[in-house]
DNA sequence: AGCACA
């Protein structure tokens, strides 16, 4: 019923607009729906967002976002803003004893009980955790990988299979060549598209050296690189004749080629 | 070293 109040005591701590994700928590959890449920009389909303095992998720996501400036939809906005006025509200009702009641007691089993919780305490999660030693990437980094040295009979699944742990991947695409020496010998190419520059370079620094058959010693071990025109279309980012106009939509996952590119052009 | 898709 109630996992840990961490976000309840946030709220009543500091308030911060920052703590969004608390804020939704304690909402979602600590919040007695039977008066929202009266108040606001969202009946089919409310039960299907309070239903959903994943809706904890979504409403902190929201809580978030609706904090600040960023207006989700309509439907989670009333949500939002019923959770921040909560605590205010309080004051003018006779329920507020009841509250206080139910909030203080699984309070401190919560701070007790959920020692990982404490990390959603400390604000927005630091992405430095989260960052290996890639934080310097390549000049060539891009979010396109070239991998060489794919089995012949290697299907796109199979590729995939062993890129889709990697954050940020996108997709695989395989190409099937003639390899040079005209022996009928055939190549699979292979082109993996990841969210941005630095999940590319993990997931190249990690597979780098790969052996597609452990038990094979010699044959078949991978060999990636950062793709010579990468992008799932076509190239954005090294024509500077085409930086000014043309399309545009492509994600910038690399500020370094963006102001002019390398030509140094006046 | 070997780089396609739009």
């Amino acid at each position: 019923m109630y996992p840990f109040i961490n976000g309840g005591q946030q709220q009543l701590k500091d308030g911060l607009p920052r703590t969004g994700y608390g804020a939704g928590r304690d909402r979602d959890v600590g919040y007695p729906r039977d008066r929202v449920y009266e108040d606001q009389m969202g009946r089919a909303g409310w039960r299907d967002g309070d239903g959903l095992g994943g809706g904890g998720d979504m409403m902190g996501y929201g809580g978030g976002l609706g904090g600040n400036e960023l207006g989700m939809g309509p439907g989670l906005g009333p949500l939002v803003g019923g959770g921040g006025l909560g605590p205010l509200g309080m004051g003018g009702l006779p329920d507020e004893s009841q509250l206080m009641g139910g909030r203080m007691g699984p309070l401190d089993v919560g701070m007790g009980g959920r020692p990982g919780a404490l990390g959603l305490n400390g604000g927005a999660p630091e992405p430095d955790v989260l960052r290996g030693g890639l934080d310097v990437l390549p000049p060539d980094a891009s979010s396109t990988l070239f991998v060489d040295g794919l089995p012949e009979d290697c299907s796109r699944r199979e590729a995939a299979h062993i890129f889709r742990p990697f954050i940020g991947f996108k997709e695989v695409r395989l190409v099937h060549k003639d390899a040079k020496r005209a022996d009928g010998g055939k190549v699979v190419l292979c082109f993996v598209e990841f969210a941005d520059a630095r999940c590319a370079a993990t997931a190249l620094e990690a597979l780098q050296g790969y052996k597609f058959d452990e038990t094979d010693h010699e044959s078949y071990v991978l060999r990636l690189t950062f793709a010579r025109h990468p992008g799932p279309r076509g190239p954005v980012r090294d024509d500077p004749y085409r930086v000014g106009g043309g399309r545009d939509r492509g994600d910038d996952y690399n500020s370094r080629s963006r102001g002019g590119g390398g030509v140094g052009r006046r």
